[in-house]
RNA sequence: GGCCCCGUAGCUCAGCUGGAUAGAGCAACGGACUUCUAAUCCGUAGGUCGCACGUUCGAAUCGUGCCGGGGUCGCCA
């Protein structure tokens, strides 16, 4: 129940019979807007209808907010209408109100602000996709919360989701893995002198890779020729990597719904047939979107190796790209971009005409080329998203965490989410706006004090769960059970504290609501945290004033009903969280 | 040099796709509280929203041009 949808329809309607012969309306109410007042002063709901329809319908602002006043004062549900400023509608809404919603979310808490926005829709969200190259570290973790929380808020406004990952198992660099690998099966066999080279991979996380070579081939691969072990070791290798990557993504709670390899792309699958990229640039060449020619020079630093050659280019200039795109190296190979375009052209095909890929701010320029590729390959019925996640800087009290590159042994997720715990992490990540940079600290993190958010939101969970338990203890005759909860007489809930947190929880379908439409979900631990403000302040209120107290011996009833609100804060706390990805303890320990 | 992101209180950041006197936390200042329900509470002050034009009833938000910070720039993925 979305109470400023609610009143959006019923504004909607009672313009619609104030000029019963218009036709555009429903055009013009979509720059209108009803939404809860910044100023608290201004009311409950405030709209700017009046503003943006007066001049279409051949009147003024504050006419028009005036005629709409006095059609919509007759609404039981609205207490007064004030015309404010150059023509702002500003309604108080009766306490019974706030009731209303409280007594939807008690009868469905699960459904509370589960809306039907998505109604159904597939979306494909892309993220994390890192090389299979060796385990995860943490410039990958906040793109892979991110996807993964944006992924869980699309889902619970009823958008039908696939979460994916690109495995780049096709270029130059697996083989270079793979290299890096059987240097370590040598090692298993006891050869001392070998070394990893400059260039390859000298993680210690090929060790056991080497170690189970060297268990399962024996000594056979030793005198073999690259071109033999390296059909044999790369699959491998690559397994490994991934089982690595998995594991880490476990450590983050994150989940694919679907792994998509690249090499599929490459492979011809019958004989004779031709690869998917060989088709997919088929079909753009009979579209006009290939062709033959030079590009110029990057301007302002002149590569000395730049060689001005004639190749085949995909026009991505015409689809709002800043130049054409290479397809093809110089070796013959088509290039990692090709690939991606057969890959975007499968996910279309797939029937995603909605795609969200979430990249790195290293990745920011491909943005652009990308958006090119999806709106080539499907005529322009489909288009991606690219959301960028800026980059993060470990800190530690306040300085920023040196990372050693050199020896391969990067902080990992695994070292992250060892340190501060898998909540923390997700929780802070998700804090901030995706597009700005920011800084982690890990001392912050862990602080169990009101400063830290995650801290905070999750400590009003577990209070709600605490002052229940205090009312059994307390009064051990009163029924406080889930259905006797949803029997209370909610009605006696008017004091200002009490009407505040409703208010509050009235927004949460609204805001839930239009998260996903932005692909925002940081919109929602914003709110989480704000939510929680007003219950501990709710909660603070009573150490002052007993009569403010949840619990209160002398009034069962309205213990009972200020007992149902306070699950009710628990229930929106915890569907928060859940979006997020964040556990939503009943103690802290 | 081109492109992308950022610039909002001393600090860290929100600002709901154009709304009203721009918000929150921390820090600062002034009080309250001494454990009554679990990790204090209330108040005060603090702003040329980087700068300048423009769009309109109305701009932190949209457009253009600058300034500053970060990222990135054919045949790496």
């Amino acid at each position: 129940m979305d109470i400023f949808a609610d009143f959006s329809a019923r504004i909607a309607k009672a313009l619609k019979g104030l000029f019963p012969d218009a036709q555009n309306i429903d055009t013009l109410l979509q720059r209108a807007t009803v939404e809860p007042p910044r100023e608290a002063s201004h009311g409950d709901i405030s709209s700017n209808v009046a503003m943006v329809c007066a001049k279409a319908l051949n009147t003024n602002p504050r006419d028009l907010a005036a005629s709409l006043k006095e059609v919509l004062s007759s609404d039981q549900d609205i207490k007064s209408i004030d015309i404010a400023g150059p023509g702002f509608l500003n309604f108080k809404l009766a306490d019974h109100v706030w009731h209303k919603v409280l007594a939807a979310l008690l009868e469905a808490p699960d459904d509370f602000g589960r809306s039907n926005g998505g109604s159904g829709e597939k979306v494909n969200v892309e993220f994390v996709s890192t090389n299979p190259t060796g385990p995860m570290h943490v410039g990958h973790t906040r793109g892979a919360v991110f996807g993964d929380a944006l992924a869980s808020l699309l889902q619970f406004s009823g958008y039908d989701v696939t979460r994916e990952y690109y495995i780049n198992d096709a270029g130059a660099q697996v083989n270079v893995l793979a290299q890096s690998a059987y240097l370590r099966y040598r090692q298993a066999h006891g050869e001392k002198n070998v070394e990893i080279p400059a260039g390859l991979y000298p993680g210690k996380y090929l060790i056991p890779v080497g170690e189970a070579l060297a268990s399962e081939f024996g000594d056979a691969l030793l005198d073999k020729p690259e071109a033999e072990w390296l059909p044999l070791v790369k699959p491998r290798v690559l397994s490994a990597m991934m089982d690595l990557i998995r594991h880490d993504l476990s450590l983050l709670g994150v989940t694919h719904d679907k792994f998509f390899s690249e090499s599929e792309l490459h492979k011809e699958k019958m004989q004779g047939e031709n690869s998917i990229i060989a088709q997919t640039l088929e079909s753009l060449r009979e579209a006009g979107l290939v062709y033959q020619g030079t590009l110029e020079p990057p301007k302002g630093k002149a590569p000395e190796d730049w060689e001005d050659r004639e190749q085949t280019l995909f026009r991505a200039k015409k689809f709002g790209d800043d130049t054409d795109r290479p397809l093809i190296k110089s070796n013959g190979d088509y290039t990692y971009f090709a690939a991606d375009i057969a890959y975007h052209r499968d996910k279309f095909l797939r029937g995603f005409n909605d795609q969200i890929i979430v990249l790195g701010a290293d990745h920011s320029g491909y943005t652009k080329r990308l958006q090119a590729a999806v709106k080539a390959v499907s005529e322009g019925k489909a288009s991606i998203d690219v959301k960028i996640c800026q980059i993060v800087r470990l800190m530690r009290d306040g300085k920023p965490f040196k990372m050693s590159k050199r020896s391969g042994d990067l902080v990992t997720v695994s070292d992250v989410v060892g340190e501060v715990g898998r909540d923390a992490v997700r929780f802070m990540l998700l804090f901030r706006r995706n597009e700005a940079t920011m800084d982690f600290d890990f001392a912050k993190v862990k602080e169990q004090t009101r400063e830290n958010p995650v801290f905070y939101v999750q400590y009003a969970h577990a209070r709600a769960n605490s002052i229940s338990r205090t009312a059994s203890k307390d009064m051990p005759d009163l029924d406080i059970s889930e259905a006797a909860l949803q029997r209370a007489n909610i009605a006696l809930l008017t004091t200002e504290s009490e009407v505040e947190v409703l208010q509050m929880l009235a927004q949460w379908p609204r805001l839930v609501g239009a998260a996903p439409r932005a692909h925002e979900p940081h919109r929602i631990a914003f709110y989480l945290y704000d939510l929680a403000g007003v219950f501990h302040g709710f909660w603070s209120k009573g150490k002052l004033d007993p009569s403010l107290r949840f619990v209160n011996r002398e009034q069962p009833e309205l213990t009972k009903a200020r007992l149902a609100m306070v699950g009710a804060v628990k229930q929106v706390l915890a569907l928060g969280l859940g979006v997020l990805g964040v556990s939503a303890p009943d103690e802290l320990s």
